[in-house]
DNA sequence: CCCGGTTTGTTGCATTTGCAACAAATTTCT
DNA sequence: AGAAATTTGTTGCAAATGCAACAAACCGGG
């Protein structure tokens, strides 16, 4: 098969991922804003339907265990970032729904993060360069087609 | 400068390294394996000279905070992976120096994990892109320069 | 030589994380 | 309909992690 270069290319790959995230977690936090995970949480949120998502989603697009959801929602929760709402549909289910002020705070860190992505990441690689790796990574993972995202249950109309 | 595909490869280089990982980490688990952490401080102790390495360089090249230097290796210590020696030239240094043991486990866990990169990540490559990728990664993570490492003090000759 | 400044590893403490057990609600199967 | 199986979110507990304080050892300039 491959094998010759295979498994440097794994060895770069994963060194280059580790540190840069590294680097823009710490970026972040001396600044005083919270680590990319709350990105992530709040901008899944933001381009789900109705700002809303079920916290079972919420897990698998973020990557949280289900005790994580339960816990860091609770937190965003206290600092105004998301709300609860329960679900009519199905009385287990719990949405976390983006409020205005998450809305913001998405806003505020991407002006950063896109900065960093700028100054550790694009501005090293050429236009076709991003291009390639857009491609490769895209063969190696293929984000797996969503069950329809359980019940569409806008929150609050 | 780039810009237009710039935020795109950024997030598919994010999120497949981190759901590359997660896989990784979770097949290791499931057949009993120690995490990944432990196999990159087990083959960073193996390519260093004499097998050994302080603490303090330890901790750079693998990406671990002090305190949790002292404790992995803690760990790894009373499961005869690793032994503790102190440095002659340096009364406040601690060397990590692998064992018979820890380099036993170190290829089991290669053997594994080398199944691993191939499976999820080479078989999905070509050769050329395998190339592409490697170029890509040293553009954007230089690894720094190290300083010597330290004094080169052979464990116990 | 001696004193401030730095490095190195350790430890206590608070926070975070993962795992497993759990109850409530839903789904599936007969 | 009703019993078994599954899903969903929560919680207790133990392990892991990060931070800051610390002591011991080193370094460098007077």
């Amino acid at each position: 098969m491959n094998t010759s270069k295979g498994l440097e290319a794994w060895a770069k790959f994963f060194v280059a991922s580790t540190r840069l995230n590294q680097v823009m977690e710490d970026a972040m936090k001396l600044e005083g804003l919270p680590p990319l995970e709350v990105y992530d949480v709040l901008w899944t949120l933001e381009r789900a339907p109705h700002h809303a998502l079920r916290f079972s989603d919420l897990g698998e697009q973020v990557l949280l265990s289900r005790c994580n959801v339960t816990r860091l929602a609770e937190k965003l929760e206290n600092q105004g970032l998301i709300e609860r709402e329960r679900c009519p549909n199905d009385r287990r289910g719990v949405y976390a729904v983006l409020t205005k002020d998450g809305l913001k705070l998405r806003k505020d860190m991407w002006k950063r993060y896109a900065e960093l992505i700028e100054e550790h990441f694009s501005s090293h690689l050429s236009e076709k360069e991003h291009g390639q790796l857009i491609e490769i990574m895209k063969k190696v993972w293929q984000e797996p087609v969503r069950a329809d995202e359980k019940n569409s249950c806008p929150g609050a109309v």
